[in-house]
Formats: structure tokens, C-alpha cells, sequence
DNA sequence: ATGATAAGTAAACACTCGTTTACTGTAGTG
DNA sequence: CACTACAGTAAACGAGTGTTTACTTATCAT
């Protein structure tokens, strides 16, 4: 209801972005905020209820962002190929903007952030990050590659050889855009990258 | 000098790589030992020691390898080129030979999971981690792709995302090789990347 | 046998942790 | 004005933190 409750909420994912949530006390992230950290037990019943409410936040961000994409990320195993429309183009535009959000949108980097800490200690946030960030989205490009090159789009290849190539790079400018020196450039690079595996795998029409 | 020193190293290394060096506690590693942590303090004078001499092994593995594989990994920057004579079956025998240190190893494996876990709060962790395993390895494959560019074995192209091709799925395939389900085909995965590059780049002579 | 050295235990140290309790303002409503 | 609800403080709670201390064993060379 109140906006502290939200203030809270949003020091408490920057602190546990850096620090992981065992090393982030109660105190620290009230201190962060002027105040004590009993005046934050009016607001969260727990620390514990503070990561629920980011988590609960961040799933329900996915699928706004799914939705309007088109891209049915929570679910795409059992849609029968809804993605039948999807142009190059598309799947440009697409990338370019989910970069953004995991490395300029404040909720978006600390929560991937927090993800990277916490997914060797947390099953569900494991399972998280290997659906959003890791296997899922090689999964789903190389579906749509497969469908693709049957639509004579693309040039035939390994549809999963070719999904890893085009995702890879994504995946790792995301960690290298984390280093405070080259934040810059990273867009560049994959928008370049992105072009040129266009040019390299489409069917060219004369 | 003895070898529960030893111990104590590699189990603090297992939990700090599972759960972060704040959240271990030093009860936990003498615990999982058989021993109170008062002993513990007989083999290591404070708990950040041991996150010290972790690293300190890790760096002295790190110097054996590239000597080992000929790779100035620390300062190739400053060698004037040494790698005129790499070979594309070279690299490919390199390239899986860090994969499997990264993924198979226990130490390797568990100091990369570490450095995963403290890039955020510690600059210098973080600039390990993008000097072995992010940048780094981009802009050393760069400098060599260019040279084999110049010597006619690589077709033209931009070097630099040549290296992001060739080495970002190396990076993806280690955090998709994490999640305990698909441990098994990384290897082979990255094997078939790696041959398809080589033939998609390779000039061709007749 | 004796003394030295190393490796262990148990307990205490000062401090911090997450959480709860008792109490203080302060705003808005009848 | 009295009453209520809310948001805050300060302090205490028991448990756990990293580290130190006093004391006990066991090994081993002299």
C-alpha cells in the first residue's frame, strides 16, 4: 500500500544484488533508508517475506514482458507453435530490448544479479535462472529456427548448434556489461553480432 | 604441511562455493571436518585466510596451465605475439581441455562457482573472473583470429566477433552444465560448435 | 623418563543476527 | 475532544558469529 513498503522492497534487491541475501542484514537495509529495523517489521512480517515479494515482483514482470511480445516464455513447451509469424526482424528487436532490461532497467539487472548468488543454494531460483537466462532461451530459438528453415527462411543447419550460436553472445555480454569499464559497448557488439548472423544464415532471394 | 590444512582448504572452497563466503561460518567448515572450530584456528590464523589461500592456489593452477598450453593467460597483453605457430586443432584441444577444468574439476569447478558468487562485492574477484573468463578469453581469441586472418588460414571477417562466436558458447554451455540435470551433452555440444566454426572459417584449399 | 611441540576440546569473549515487545508520537474520524 | 490506526523508536530476546584463552592429549627427539 504505502511506497515505503516499495522503497524497501527495491534497497532490499540493490543490497541483495551485491551481497547475496544471507549476507544482507535486517538493520542494513533499514539503515540504507534512515531508519530502524524494527520500523521495518511494520511493513514485512520477515526478511524472508522481503525475497518472496522480489520474487513474486519478478514473475509477474516475466509474463507482462512475455505477453507483450508475443513470446509465450513461461509456457512454450506445450503452446503448438504460436510463433509461426515471427520475422527476423522480430527476433532482432526482441533481443536487443531483453538485453536492455537485464543490464539497464534497475529490477531487471539487481534481480538477475541476485539470481546469479543465490542459484547454487536455491533449487527454484536454479530452475529460474536455467528457464530465463540459460537452457530456456536456446530451447526456444532453436524451435523457432527448426520451423524456420522449414519455411525456407533460414538456411538448413543444426537447429540447436545454431541457437547456441545466435544466444551465446547474448548470455555473455550480459556478464561482461557487469564490469563497470566496457558498459558501452556491449549493445554495439551484439547489435553487430545479431546483423551479421542474420546475413550469414538467411536464404538469400535474387 | 599437513594435510588437514589441505582439508580444511577444500571443504571452506566446496561451502563457499555453494552458499558464499558471508554465509559460511567457520563452525560449518570444522563440522563438516569432524572437528570444533577451534582447531581450525591451530591450521589458519582468521576465516579470510583460507578465502586467501584458495585464491593464491587458484592463481598458481591458472600460471601452470598456460604455461603448460603455451597461453600467456596473465599478461598477453605484453608478449609480443608468441602464438604465430597455434594451429585450429591446437585450440580446439585447449578449448575442451579449460571446459572440462571448469566443469569437471573440483577445484576449478568450485573456485569459478566462488568467484560466481563474490564477483559483485569484490573488485578484485571481479576482475579475475572478466580477465579468466569473460573478457579475457574474447580478447586473446581476437588477437590470435586476427593473426590467422592475416596468415590466410581464417577467411576475412571482424576479428572481434569472431571471438565472440567461437567463445561465448564456452560460456554458456558452463552455466547450462551447473543445472544438475544436463551435465552430459555440454561436451559434446561444445565439441560439434567448435568443429562447425572451424569449418564454416576455414579457407578451403583444393 | 622428560620436556617440547603440535593438535585437539570446551568455554568464554564481544558482537551481530532476525525477531518481538513495550512504548511514543501523529494523523484522521466520530 | 476522545478514540483508533498506523508508523516509528529503543531495548531486549535467544541464537549464532569470528576469535581467543586455558587446558588436555599424543607424539617424538633427546
Amino acid at each position: 500500500m504505502s511506497d515505503t513498503r516499495e522503497k524497501i522492497l527495491l534497497t532490499a534487491l540493490r543490497l541483495f544484488a551485491r551481497d547475496g541475501y544471507e549476507a544482507v542484514s535486517v538493520s542494513a537495509i533499514a539503515g540504507m533508508l534512515g531508519m530502524t529495523k524494527g520500523a521495518l517489521y511494520r511493513h514485512y512480517k520477515s526478511k524472508r517475506e522481503i525475497f518472496d515479494r522480489i520474487v513474486e515482483r519478478m514473475v509477474q514482470l516475466d509474463n507482462e514482458r512475455a505477453r507483450k511480445h508475443d513470446v509465450p516464455e513461461e509456457t512454450f513447451d506445450q503452446s503448438p507453435l504460436a510463433y509461426r509469424s515471427a520475422t527476423l526482424d522480430n527476433i532482432k528487436s526482441f533481443t536487443l530490448s531483453q538485453f536492455r532490461f537485464w543490464t539497464e532497467d534497475d529490477f531487471g539487472r539487481d534481480f538477475r544479479k541476485m539470481v546469479t548468488l543465490e542459484q547454487y543454494r536455491n533449487p527454484e531460483i536454479a530452475d529460474w535462472q536455467q528457464k530465463v537466462l540459460a537452457d530456456g532461451p536456446v530451447s526456444y530459438m532453436e524451435d523457432l529456427f527448426r520451423e524456420m528453415m522449414a519455411q525456407g527462411v533460414l538456411k538448413s543447419s543444426n537447429p540447436r548448434l545454431l541457437a547456441l550460436d545466435f544466444y551465446a553472445p547474448f548470455y555473455l555480454l550480459i556478464s561482461m556489461s557487469d564490469a563497470p569499464s566496457n558498459g558501452e559497448n556491449a549493445m554495439d557488439l551484439l547489435t553487430a553480432h545479431i546483423e551479421n548472423f542474420i546475413e550469414r544464415n538467411t536464404v538469400t532471394r535474387k
